[in-house]
DNA sequence: ATGCAGCTTATTGTATACAAATGGCATTCG
DNA sequence: CGAATGCCATTTGTATACAATAAGCTGCAT
């Protein structure tokens, strides 16, 4: 993508994602313009790419709104996550190649290793996370699934500022990614798919947790 | 979507599913700009659209071609297809109506119908069909699985011209259908998922069928 | 007071001109 | 003769002006 325009997508994308532009909001392409120091032609682009992405939608008349998720809509997203991921996942283990499964094994030892000390890095967790999804949605090889799961993987829903990470889920998730790497080891995909159906539908409760930690707390606030 | 937008999208797209634009050609944004009779605004627009559904893709410097997809190619999309739609009808079976239930039932004798008469009528067939399944998609009440499966239900496979219609695939159809009926009247979602399963498996398998037969055409007209 | 008509303003849609980038061709140099 | 390089043609990207449409407001009539 060119650069105006990409730079409208990131910009755009993560005062979504960020909450600088609040769920349920309208949002107008000539603000946005000048917000990102470009024409509206770019943003344009832009919010129509958001739009298939679901981050935004638009009503009759074509005004354009920051998508205001539900929890249902939430646990629907992750249930369609869960199922094309665990499909990933079983592909991957008839395709992964040796190469592949040695980065795989080295992702999941450093984000073992940004939680396993007395100041746990989440950040660097969450990076070697991705790229540990990242490696196995590439050795399922299906340009097709990568699509589709990037419509569904990142979320916009504002709660990530307050997103407690519990450090006992962020183990239990090291401990499934490594009965994956044994699933993909012995070219188990049934398996690597029951325990990546697992390892999702368990991020889903945290997320939920979070969610409705952070829906009281904003409750709360309001009272006050 | 607005007028001149729309138009273009609709005939970019008839152009590429009637095989007017061959599969590998590239297109040029002016030169369907003027088939259109639009300008190029809106048709950037509609090859933004039609990527995404990946009916075009672009080369690393941004030039748009039809999509060219291959039997895996056509495989990997009806596995995809074949796990939402299972969804989809599990999803159905817990939530569907008694009107919705009547409709189903209306479109499946309509296309049973269609079909059992001495000069079987195949576009009634499809057309049920495809309401058939709409319905239950809308029971399903998911809108990201509808926009998923949107993505994966039309195949830009030219083939369509060719296609022959093998009437006791069309019949098998028809008894998937009475099938799955029966399970959302029992409210068996696991049921459901499984008929629906087969039914685009069988409708893969017809796909191929006829993709190798009209292949085997084609060669032998070119080697003519 | 209330609801509707018509006008005014805000917002999006389309066309077009121009800028940037890419590919192909020809020419030249090794 | 082949490969690299620079120029020209083609194509896409961006900005901007203008058109169309929808929302909101004002004032009038009931």
């Amino acid at each position: 993508m060119s650069r105006a325009s990409e730079r409208a997508y990131n910009n755009i994308r993560s005062m979504i994602l960020s909450g600088e532009l609040q769920p349920g909001s309208q949002i107008r392409e000539e603000a946005l313009a000048e917000l990102c120091g470009v024409s509206r032609t770019p943003v344009r682009d832009s919010l129509r790419r958001l739009e298939a992405e679901m981050f935004i939608r638009r009503n009759d008349s074509q005004r354009s709104f920051v998508a205001d998720w539900s929890l249902d809509d939430l646990e629907d997203a992750f249930h369609l996550r869960a199922m094309l991921e665990a499909h990933a996942a079983k592909r991957a283990a008839s395709r992964i190649t040796r190469e592949q499964l040695g980065q795989l094994r080295f992702h999941n030892a450093q984000l073992k290793q940004a939680i396993d000390m007395p100041n746990p890095d989440v950040p660097k967790f969450l990076d070697h996370n991705r790229q540990f999804h990242a490696i196995i949605l590439a050795a399922a090889a299906s340009e097709r699934l990568t699509n589709m799961l990037a419509q569904v993987t990142e979320q916009p829903v504002v709660l990530r500022t307050a997103r407690h990470y519990d450090l006992e889920n962020l183990r239990r998730s090291h401990h499934d990614h490594d009965e994956l790497l044994i699933a993909f080891d012995k070219r188990d995909g049934e398996w690597a798919a029951a325990v990546m159906t697992g390892h999702i539908r368990r991020a889903f409760h945290a997320y939920a947790e979070a969610h409705s930690t952070n829906t009281e707390i904003r409750k709360t606030n309001l009272a006050a």
